[in-house]
DNA sequence: ATAGGGGTTCCAGTAACTGGAATGTCAAGA
DNA sequence: TCTTGACATTCCAGTTACTGGAACCCCTAT
């Protein structure tokens, strides 16, 4: 059991935005100490880190929900988690490829800029 | 010469966002036509597309606008520029790193997924 | 020439934080 | 034991990056 600051750390985010996860019910701390003080398990810190993940990459809180939902709702038919996954999967598709554009993108830039010199080729002629 | 909405289309953005995005001085339409409408050429709408993928990435505004500006402000000294190279450059391990591991865990997710059933495995588990 | 589907600005609202004030708690040192 | 400083709490206000809507203008095709 280890306290907020020491959970945000751990999934490297603010401390406030730990509090704001929690009060939005996305992911609550596993219990509260007698003084009220959030305390976070295993679990709950996975999450916690799940959730950094998902939404430095653009998911919204509402996708992350669904996804930890996925976990939690036990009563949730094999059809619902196929039609919820199967969407998702496109999603990912999509970002994968666009990821891998960026960094297409950032690793030209990247190495044009390495020596001292203004590279003569213009950044944008790279981004297609 | 295109207008807001195929400039929008193809870089894959609402209408809404592009001009907001003219608005805060991010990325201008090159020019506006006779009766006021917004007018993109190749390089703008190119500008376009590197901001949806670095915003969709969790790249601030800010970001952009330093990423976007390495290529305008021709004044930047080679210093200058290399400094700010480097340190997007950590960046951008980061985010590689942190990309491969959200990708893994939906990946897991995704598989754990496939069948009807749920998986027995429990998805957090996967959640390092 | 006119109807419909664009475009424009401006202003208000939303999502996801983020900062700050007021207050409570805990652990270490005098 | 007392105190002091770094942490914790809630609540409320402010910010960033959109997003929707109203009111109005423009262009194309019947």
């Amino acid at each position: 059991m280890i306290n907020i600051s020491k959970a945000a750390k751990a999934a490297g985010l603010p401390v406030k935005t730990v509090r704001y996860i929690g009060n939005i019910d996305l992911v609550a701390a596993q219990q509260r100490s007698a003084s009220g003080y959030r305390l976070y398990d295993d679990r709950s810190l996975r999450k916690l880190i799940f959730v950094r993940r998902t939404r430095s990459f653009g998911f919204s809180i509402e996708a992350c929900r669904d996804l930890l939902d996925l976990y939690h709702d036990s009563g949730r038919s094999g059809f619902d988690v196929k039609r919820l996954a199967e969407g998702r999967l496109t999603n990912i598709d999509q970002k994968q490829h666009d990821l891998q554009s960026l960094l297409d993108d950032l690793s030209h830039l990247i190495h044009a800029w390495r020596g001292d010199q203004r590279p003569e080729c213009p950044i944008l002629e790279y981004l297609a």
